[in-house]
DNA sequence: AGCACGCCGACT
DNA sequence: GTCGGCGTGCTC
C-alpha cells in the first residue's frame, strides 16, 4: 500500500510513502499522519492510497486521526483553493488544519467492555500516552471503546457538512444600509436554526464588526452563537469546533479561519461586506475569505446570503452570473443623501487646515460628532527633496513611501517595508524633504493643536481595537472628533451629525485598477456606519468629483463592468503577479527564462507575441503580470511556485 | 520550510 | 593552508 501526502513545504508535489500492515487497516485520504522526511519528523495528509509497493519508499510512521477532519466539502475547497490561489495543497492544509487545532484534549474515552474499563473517561491525549496510538485505533476498530467530546458529550464522529434540504432560503445578493442588512441576517438565520441546522457567518473583524453583530445575534439567539478565530481563548475555540461538528443550530461567527470549519447538517452562509480587505489573508497561503465561502457554499449546495452596502464588482458579476436574487434594498447614495451632500473646493491641499477648522469649530460649539476621514494613516506622504525636486520613492519597488511620525519611519505603500527617517536626499543630499499629501496622523497633531481641550480620536486599522474602547466609554451628548481613514466605516452605527473629507478624490490615483471601485466603497461604507447627517467634501479643485455620477448604482456598476470586460481584467479573466528578486548574481535573468520555459511546456503563450513580456523592471525585482483562464494558467504557476525568489500572488490589487 | 552541499573571502 | 559566508537544490 503506497500514500501520496502533502507535506506543509512550499513545493506544488507530493510525496509517496509505504503503510506498514499494522496501519493498513486505518489509512484513508485526508487524514493526517507522521512521515520520516528529511532526517525529521513532519506532519502530512494523506491526498490518495494506492495499492502496490515499491522498497524504495519510505514507510509512514503514525496515523494521526481517527477519521479525516474535513468532510468532502472541505476537501474539495482545499483542492480548489490551492489551484485557485496558487498554492501547494500542503500549504492550503496546513492552514486548513493547523496545528492549533486541539483535538485531543477535548475527547474522551468510553469503555465498552471489562479489558478497557480502566481508560473510561481519560482524555484522548492520555490514553495515547498510555497504550500508543495504534492499540486505540484497534480497540476502537473492535468497538471496545467509542470516543465523544468533552463539551457535548456526543459521539465524536465523521463530519458530514451536506446541506440539510431547506428550501426555503436562496442564494441572494442584499444591498442595503447595516440596519437592514442586520434585520434581513436575523430573519434568515432564524428559519436555519430553527430547523436545527448551522449557519457560517463572516465578519470582516473581531473588534468593530464582531462585536457588533455577535451583541445583536446574541440578544435575539442567546449562546446559541459562536465565535470561531482569534481573539478567544483555545479552549473557546475548540468549543466552537466541537459544537459546530456535532450539535445543530448554532450560528458560528468568524472572520477567516472559519471558512475551513467542519460543520454538521449547515443551511446558510452569510458573508457581511465581503468587499473588505480584512478577509484578505497575508501570510502564507494567501487568500480571500470571503471568496472561499462563496466557493464552500456552491460546493456544499448551500445557500448563501451576501450583504453589503457597496458589494464589489467580483460578486457583483458573480451573483448576477449565478443566478442570485438580486435585492437591493437601498442605495446610500440616492438622491436623498444627495441634500445632505456639500462639495467644498480647495485651491490647493495645503489649504484645507483654513477651511476645516471653522467648520469643526461650530460643530463643537453644538456639541457635535465630526468624523473627518483621510485616505491615508501616515503623517505625510509623496515625500519629495526641497533642492532637487525628486521624490523619495521605495529603494525596493519604487512605490511611494508614507512618513510615520510618531514611529519616526518611512514605509511604502506598495511593499509594506519600513525604513528609518533619515531626512536626507538620496539624490543630492539635500536635507529639507516636503510632503504633499498629508494623512490622518497629521491632521489629528494640527487638529488637537487648534482645539487642545477637545476630545480628539485617531482611528486607523492600528489603533482600531485600542479605540474601541474609549469610544464606547464616550457619551453621545458630548462633542467628539473621529480623525481617521477607511476604518471610520468599521465604526458600525456609530452616529455622527458630519462626516468631512478630505482628499477622499485621492483614493482614484491610489493605484491598481480597483481604485475607482475602493473610492465608491470607502464613501458608502462610511455613510453606512457613520449616518451623517450631513456630509461635506473638501476636494482639490482640479480633481473635483460630480457627486451625481455615483447616485445611479445600477449604472455604475454595468459600466464599471464594461471597463474591466474591455481591458480584459477581473472578474473577467484571473490575474497574477509574478514576482522575481535580483538577488541572484545573474539579477533573476535564469529565473525569467525557467518561468518563460515552463509556460510554454504548459503550452501558453504559443507565439512569441502573446508571450508575456515582463512588465517592469525595478530596483530589487521585475514584475510580471499575467491574465488569462484559471486552469492552464495555475498548473503552469503552480510549477513556477517552487522556483527560488519567486512570489506569486494571485488577485494583486496594485496592478 | 529546513538542511546539506558547494564555491569564494579573511584568518591562525 | 582552513573556517564560514550564503546561494542553490532536494526532500518520498
Amino acid at each position: 500500500m503506497i500514500v501520496d501526502v502533502a507535506l506543509p513545504i512550499p513545493a506544488a508535489k507530493t510525496f509517496s510513502y509505504t503503510v506498514p500492515d499494522r496501519w493498513k487497516p486505518f489509512v484513508e485520504p485526508f487524514m493526517r499522519l507522521k512521515v520520516p522526511f528529511h532526517n525529521r519528523i513532519h506532519t502530512g495528509v494523506v491526498i490518495t492510497v494506492g495499492q502496490g509497493d515499491d522498497p524504495g519508499l519510505k514507510e509512514i510512521l503514525e496515523i494521526i486521526d481517527f477519521f479525516p477532519l474535513v468532510d468532502e466539502t472541505l476537501a474539495a475547497l482545499c483542492n480548489w483553493s490551492s489551484r485557485y490561489y496558487v498554492t501547494p495543497i500542503g500549504l492550503v492544509l496546513k492552514y486548513a488544519l493547523p496545528p492549533t487545532l486541539n483535538v485531543e484534549p477535548h475527547v474522551m474515552l468510553r469503555a465498552h467492555d471489562h479489558e478497557t474499563l480502566h481508560l473510561n473517561g481519560l482524555t484522548l491525549t492520555k490514553a495515547v500516552k498510555l497504550c500508543g496510538r495504534e492499540a486505540l485505533f484497534r480497540l476502537r476498530q473492535r468497538g471496545s471503546i467509542s470516543l465523544h467530546d468533552v463539551f457535548t458529550g456526543e459521539s465524536f464522529l465523521p463530519v458530514s457538512g451536506t446541506s440539510t434540504d431547506d428550501h426555503t432560503q436562496q442564494n441572494r445578493l442584499f444591498i442595503g444600509d447595516v440596519r437592514s442588512r442586520l434585520n434581513h441576517y436575523l430573519e434568515s438565520i432564524s428559519s436555519a436554526i430553527d430547523n436545527q441546522s448551522n449557519v457560517l457567518m463572516l465578519l470582516p473583524d473581531h473588534y468593530a464588526a464582531g462585536t457588533y453583530f455577535k451583541r445583536a445575534l446574541t440578544e435575539r439567539f442567546g449562546d446559541r452563537v459562536l465565535w470561531y478565530g482569534s481573539g478567544t481563548t483555545a479552549r473557546s475555540r475548540m468549543e466552537t469546533f466541537h459544537r459546530a461538528r456535532t450539535q445543530g443550530g448554532r450560528v458560528v461567527l468568524g472572520n477567516k479561519s472559519c471558512v475551513f470549519l467542519p460543520m454538521r447538517g449547515q443551511s446558510l452562509v452569510i458573508i457581511e461586506r465581503e468587499e473588505e480587505d480584512e478577509y484578505r489573508n497575508e501570510q502564507g497561503f494567501k487568500f480571500n475569505a470571503g471568496t472561499l465561502a462563496l466557493k464552500r457554499a456552491a460546493l456544499g449546495r448551500i445557500p448563501v446570503i451576501v450583504g453589503s452596502a457597496s458589494p464589489s464588482l467580483d460578486t457583483y458579476r458573480y451573483a448576477e452570473y449565478n443566478g442570485f436574487q438580486m435585492v437591493k434594498n437601498k442605495w446610500l447614495l440616492d438622491p436623498e443623501s444627495r441634500e445632505k451632500i456639500t462639495v467644498a473646493g480647495l485651491t490647493s491641499s495645503a489649504a484645507f487646515l483654513e477651511e476645516l477648522v471653522p467648520v469643526i469649530k461650530a460643530g463643537l460649539i453644538e456639541n457635535q460628532r465630526i468624523a473627518v476621514f483621510t485616505p491615508r494613516k501616515d503623517y505625510g506622504s509623496s515625500l519629495m527633496c526641497h533642492d532637487c525636486k525628486k521624490p523619495l520613492l521605495c529603494p525596493d519597488c519604487q512605490g511611494v513611501l508614507g512618513y510615520e511620525k510618531e514611529a519616526g519611519r518611512l514605509t511604502c505603500s506598495l511593499c509594506g517595508k519600513s525604513f528609518s527617517y533619515e531626512e536626507e536626499c538620496s539624490h543630492c543630499g539635500g536635507t529639507i524633504i516636503r510632503f504633499l499629501r498629508v494623512g490622518a496622523e497629521y491632521v489629528a497633531e494640527k487638529l488637537t493643536d487648534y482645539f487642545p481641550d477637545a476630545a480628539i480620536l485617531k482611528i486607523t486599522g492600528d489603533s482600531l481595537k485600542r479605540e474601541m474602547r474609549r469610544l464606547k466609554k464616550s457619551p453621545a451628548q458630548s462633542p467628539l472628533i473621529l480623525v481617521g481613514t477607511q476604518s471610520l466605516s468599521k465604526l458600525y452605527e456609530f452616529h455622527v451629525q458630519q462626516l468631512v473629507l478630505l482628499g477622499w478624490e485621492d483614493l482614484r490615483k491610489m493605484g491598481g485598477y480597483r481604485s475607482d471601485e475602493k473610492m465608491v466603497q470607502t464613501l458608502i461604507n462610511l455613510l453606512d456606519a457613520l449616518t451623517p447627517e450631513k456630509i461635506l467634501f473638501f476636494m482639490e479643485r482640479k480633481h473635483r468629483m460630480d457627486m451625481d455620477l455615483f447616485m445611479d448604482m445600477e449604472g455604475l456598476y454595468r459600466q464599471a463592468l464594461g471597463k474591466r470586460q474591455e481591458a480584459d481584467f477581473p472578474p473577467y479573466r484571473r490575474a497574477f503577479l509574478v514576482e522575481i528578486d535580483k538577488k541572484g548574481k545573474d539579477r533573476g535573468d535564469k529565473t525569467i527564462k525557467r518561468i518563460r520555459d515552463i509556460l510554454h511546456e504548459e503550452g501558453l503563450f504559443e507565439n512569441s507575441e502573446s508571450m508575456p513580456v515582463l512588465e517592469k523592471s525595478m530596483a530589487q525585482k521585475w514584475r510580471l503580470v499575467l491574465r488569462g483562464e484559471l486552469e492552464p494558467l495555475s498548473r503552469a504557476l503552480l510549477k513556477v511556485y517552487g522556483l527560488p525568489h519567486v512570489q506569486i500572488e494571485a488577485d494583486p490589487p496594485h496592478i
